[in-house]
DNA sequence: ATTTTTGCAAAACATTTGCAGACAG
DNA sequence: CTGTCTGCAAATGTTTTGCAAAAAT
């Protein structure tokens, strides 16, 4: 007997605030901006309700490695397919807009290995902390 | 005044250890290492000496998404670039000998920005799994 | 000798889980 | 009503720190 899901309003407003990212988000941050709607929820909820969103796929979860927060989660559908920057300055990360990926990945693995997905972070300086100092 | 380094069999353990590993180890499998030779070290010191590695450019951190172990460390001059490959049947790690980059990552990210440089996993299965369903 | 490093234990964080009550359907 | 979901607190798991003793220079 499979249970059946149910909307509640931390649901909700977890959804909504993932609706309306721009970037992939922390437990933190997910956490600070659902305590503005839902005054009193509880961390551990936030932890239940992403954990649910991953595994009925409307979420998933992304390394941004060196960020303040390296477990990040952004909606499955944002893109078919796209990559993250991040600002080595200050820190926030940024989506790209093309794949720089080689056409057949396929070719740079040993004989016999199968490719089905890839992760790609870039690092460096954005608009903004590029020009100052 | 700055403190200055002393070698101990502990650090130099670990640095042997990292010279002979064939890919990125988590601090788990560093410590089972380590153990073996120099016994009784303490799971802080693996941390501690890690660390500092790291800090001296010796080693740097790997984040390999979804492995058992997503935090790991490698060499810094174990390639001048090389990216992973993560097996997500076996959850075993592998070095991929080519880059599958496009050239010029600048065209890939908005004007203004610069890419100093960026980390790659791919996923899929490696030799030994794909065979076998 | 002087200072860094170690191992242990405690502390600090991060994430998960048990449970009784609140709530959705 | 029935069973899921929530918030809390306790439990786990991971990484960091304080400290006295051990080791390196």
């Amino acid at each position: 007997m499979k249970p059946q899901v149910r909307n509640t309003k931390q649901k909700t407003c977890i959804q909504k605030i993932f609706q309306e990212a721009i970037g992939p988000l922390g437990i933190s941050e997910i956490y600070a901006l659902a305590s503005k709607d839902v005054k009193g929820i509880g961390l551990a909820t936030v932890y239940r309700v992403v954990g649910g969103l991953v595994d009925s796929g409307e979420i998933k979860k992304v390394n941004i490695p060196n960020a303040v927060e390296d477990v990040r989660y952004e909606r499955s559908d944002t893109a078919l397919h796209h990559h993250h920057f991040f600002c080595t300055k200050c820190n926030k990360t940024f989506d790209l807009t093309k794949c720089p990926m080689a056409s057949d990945l396929n070719k740079f693995v040993l004989p016999g290995f199968k490719v089905d997905a890839h992760e790609l972070t870039l690092y460096g300086l954005c608009a903004n902390c590029h020009g100052k100092k």
